[in-house]
DNA sequence: TTGTAAGCGTTATCAA
DNA sequence: TTGATAACGCTTACAA
């Protein structure tokens, strides 16, 4: 049925190895040959075997993408990085998504991984989820996205000063009575949500301020969840000036049910958040952006050089910059 | 390095042929031998090499999803609809991106698919796309969203009905002065945006109602686009009362584009979409919602049944219902 | 620079 | 129900 690496031999008049060799690319082909056994291959329409190609070479040219959403903007966005610097590596994407809050009963991905792709990467999953575990212990080239785990590298952004910058925003336009909305009550160390917990209470500290228990509030990273949190912090005794969410999503949510209290964000409570999001410029919200795509490329890009389809020197945790975009939900208290 | 068939098969004292019928759970497997290859091969921490099974197969076991963007909700949203359904039936799901306004220099994607996968799932390229041409040219099993095409799969929502039922939405509300917002002037047929454009004319037309080329404007379905397209419609002499968006997000920017003019959506102007875009509800936007993860799950669904992978029979063409959602930007005339 | 030939680890046919 | 064995289509020493 397929054309294969033999009849384009044949038909050149070289062996097999030859055309391997020249359609390869490789070195010690006279360019002559090269140029003809190109020709032919393309006239017979000939197409490599990638599966006779794996099995022989032992390389797989896959690298899994293994992710708790697919649909969230977050995670998307990261996708799309990625796959960017894939293709033009020639190199297969395998996606595949792993047991999360919303869809819980999915197949643990290790087992997926093991003599199907060459490397993976990871989005976002907690350091401390068995099932990264077992896909650590596999002990194939990985990266990390969003997250960082002793010994693997990772590429994040700078999540204590992200939500230091967020925090400090709000506390130099004069606010002192600062909510903030977070993912849960319990986190884990060395996730985004920890880091951000912990840059928000230094700078509250440093400003000499109280972090009120009672304006403390979460959303599980959901719009939905920022919205009843927001709903929450409404609700109390002394309401805050400002707020700092998490996440841009969650500040979403916020926004809603401050509308729903007759009150407009950046008007009687600043609001801010952590993200970027596409949404967040027609919300007029102000955010500490991480530059989401290129958190996608980089990890890629690492992860090639450590698998060797990549020149380059391999690092083993990298730090993306951030930065703030002030716009109309967060104003001076006295305004 | 690896432990092979072969190894189990010895520890087993069966031929490899016995291990590959008992772990596949072929029949004519006496039950005490399969669970015994199984035992061992687990015991093993055998796991097949998939380059080898599919060489000596010709299966591949792998679905390509093909799709102009990766990052956007409505690809995104079906791209997780997909590979929920993929991954329950234990394929791989590849990923690859396609030359798209935004990232004109892509690979083809039609030589990256021979020999690579069983099937193929096309996300909205428009049908007269010749890289679409190239990739039904190959004459592999496969199924569009999003778009029809003579003589190929495909799973859509009545987009003519959609318009319909958005522009009716309006009618009814008392609306006579009703522009729209489509993505481009030109539009080829059997695509969303043609068939949308014609649900609206219909509307109109039986209506009694004119279609005035002043109050149509153009936003290329995207947030900035249909900003800009609703700014045109609010600088003509007489502005719209109602305005019809082909797509959430395009109303996303027509709503910014209203506050910017100090109006509100709903109150001086109605306002709808087609979609059902996450962001919508937050907005407070009536859409006209599509099912977009189901529009995935079924199209995967049908491609397995194609390739023999799943049991039922093939459609050629499914067409999934839409649900108007109304919400707060729509308002009776008079209001 | 090119050719020979031994794998790579399965599946599937045929026979037992 | 099980076993031998010939593919599957390529890569890669090694030799020439």
């Amino acid at each position: 049925m397929g054309i294969t690496i033999r009849d384009v031999a044949l038909a050149a008049g070289v062996s097999t190895a030859t055309v391997s060799r020249a359609l390869r690319g490789l070195p010690n082909v006279d360019e002559r040959t090269r140029s003809r056994v190109q020709q032919i291959a393309a006239d017979l329409d000939y197409v490599i075997s990638p599966s006779a190609s794996r099995l022989a070479s032992g390389r797989t040219g896959s690298i899994a993408v293994i992710t708790p959403y697919i649909a969230r903007w977050f995670f998307s966005t990261v996708i799309s990085g990625v796959e960017s610097v894939l293709q033009n590596a020639g190199m297969d994407l395998l996606l595949m998504s792993v047991s999360n809050p919303d869809a819980p009963r999915r197949q643990p991905p290790a087992p997926r991984l093991r003599r199907r792709v060459d490397g993976v990467l990871v989005i976002a999953v907690p350091p401390d989820d068995p099932e990264l575990r077992d896909v650590v212990n596999l002990g194939m080239p990985m990266s990390l996205i969003g997250v960082s785990l002793q010994g693997v590298p990772s590429v994040t952004i700078d999540d204590v000063l992200a939500a230091r910058i967020a925090t400090q925003h709000l506390v130099n336009l004069g606010h002192r009575r600062i909510g903030v909305i977070a993912g849960s009550a319990i986190t884990a160390p060395f996730t985004a949500e920890h880091d951000r917990s912990r840059g928000f209470a230094e700078v509250m500290q440093e400003a000499g301020l109280q972090t009120d228990p009672m304006l403390e509030a979460f959303g599980h990273f959901t719009v939905a969840g920022g919205e009843q949190a927001m709903t929450a912090l409404l609700t109390q005794r002394q309401r805050p000036t400002a707020v700092f969410a998490m996440s841009d999503e969650m500040a979403f949510g916020a926004m809603r049910a401050l509308r729903a209290h007759g009150l407009t964000p950046g008007r009687e409570i600043s609001l801010i958040g952590i993200d970027g999001h596409d949404m967040s410029e027609l919300l007029d919200l102000t955010t500490v952006a991480q530059p989401v795509v290129d958190l996608g490329r980089i990890a890629a890009e690492a992860l090639l050089v450590q698998i060797g389809a990549a020149a380059g020197t391999a690092a083993e945790s990298v730090i993306v910059p951030t930065h703030l975009s002030v716009r109309g939900s967060t104003t001076p208290l006295d305004a």
